[in-house]
DNA sequence: TGTACATCAGTGAACGCGCGTTCACTGATGTAC
DNA sequence: TGTACATCAGTGAACGCGCGTTCACTGATGTAC
């Protein structure tokens, strides 16, 4: 052979990794093939080594983009940091201005409504084990509640990022970030 | 002339009423001029004679849609009819299953954020009203504490609209329509 | 009231462009001997 | 250790297609006389 088999697996993994974050920049739609492909220094062809479709892409890179929050989630949780910083970090201008390493539902989640079953079952996966471990920061709670509650937060802090991110006025932009950490802290439980 | 400039009017409001409803649909890049022409019984070329450019009708449609989503509040506040009541209509099934008529921001905020400063503009315009308007149901308040409420508890309906959207579950996008409700209504401040 | 004319909303073919996908090819590598 | 061969990840040109936009044209209507 060429190249090792372990040398393909990494080819892939790295496509899936860039087109993560492409996508969430650019959209699903927007973010092409070859951008991907020349985004690692390699040429459209040799995409179809590896996928079989963009689709095929598309399902990946969900499910990449939302594996990764759920380990930073986890990371936050095991080093102690609770739900205040989690929802602090957030609602920060960093993670508003650069959704490429972000929330995968800020970023894409009205573009998977309109994919196929393929690209919105891995995100359903991906959703399901986030809200489960989100979820975890009120191990009192009956867990049905938990998840119930952790569920509203989320939606709370993507629609508020989204939000924030799609107005042309900067001082608004500002105001619904502000509304947003109040809001989320607030429903979270946390006291001012 | 040909038609009257009444005429000319009436076109132009059709063809941005329809577009309104094909860029919630289908998103701001997927619904394209010939459909939105075509689907006025209409062909491509005379799109140009109403605006110069998709780029301009995505502002229109995107007011539009905005501005009539704020006459429907104050329709509903109108009747009397108050926040549990607004609350309960957004997360009807029928609302998550046809987005067209429905909510712009769980439709179309992540496109918005991608395009010009022109439709960022229109949606900030319109976002700015529906907030205000939202934030009368809370008129004992503080303004500027009502704004902020109305702003997050807004994030909250449109970020759970959206992933119920998204999600590849039925089951999982029924508990996120309920979630989403009950966490709207204990976070708007009605009782259970 | 009737007629000639100017207007311009709407038509539909054509444009350049970028997309996802295909395909014949290349050449560095692992394997067989 | 050296050599011939098979493999297949990556190349890059080509494909059909649909997009936003342009443009020469049409013909129903309002206006002037």
């Amino acid at each position: 052979m060429r190249y090792s088999a372990e040398h393909k697996a990494r080819t892939r993994t790295r496509i899936i990794t860039s087109a993560s974050r492409g996508f969430r920049e650019e959209g699903l739609e927007n973010h092409t093939v070859v951008a991907v492909m020349s985004a690692l220094g390699l040429t459209t062809g040799g995409f179809f080594h590896h996928f079989e479709s963009k689709e095929e892409l598309a399902a990946e890179a969900v499910r990449h983009a939302m594996d990764e929050r759920r380990e930073r989630l986890d990371a936050h949780t095991r080093e102690g940091r609770g739900i205040e910083d989690i929802i602090r970090t957030y609602f920060s201008t960093a993670h508003r201005d650069r959704p490429g390493g972000g929330c995968p539902t800020a970023a894409m989640a009205a573009d998977i409504a309109r994919h196929s079953p393929r690209v919105r079952r891995a995100y359903a996966d991906g959703l399901d084990a986030l809200l489960g471990t989100l979820a975890d920061q009120w191990p009192d709670m009956p867990r049905a509640d938990a998840v119930s509650r952790a569920t509203a937060l989320y939606g709370m802090m993507s629609g508020c990022l989204m939000m924030s991110r799609a107005t042309g006025d900067r001082r608004q932009a500002s105001a619904i970030l502000e509304a947003g950490l109040a809001g989320a802290l607030h429903f979270a439980g946390v006291r001012d």
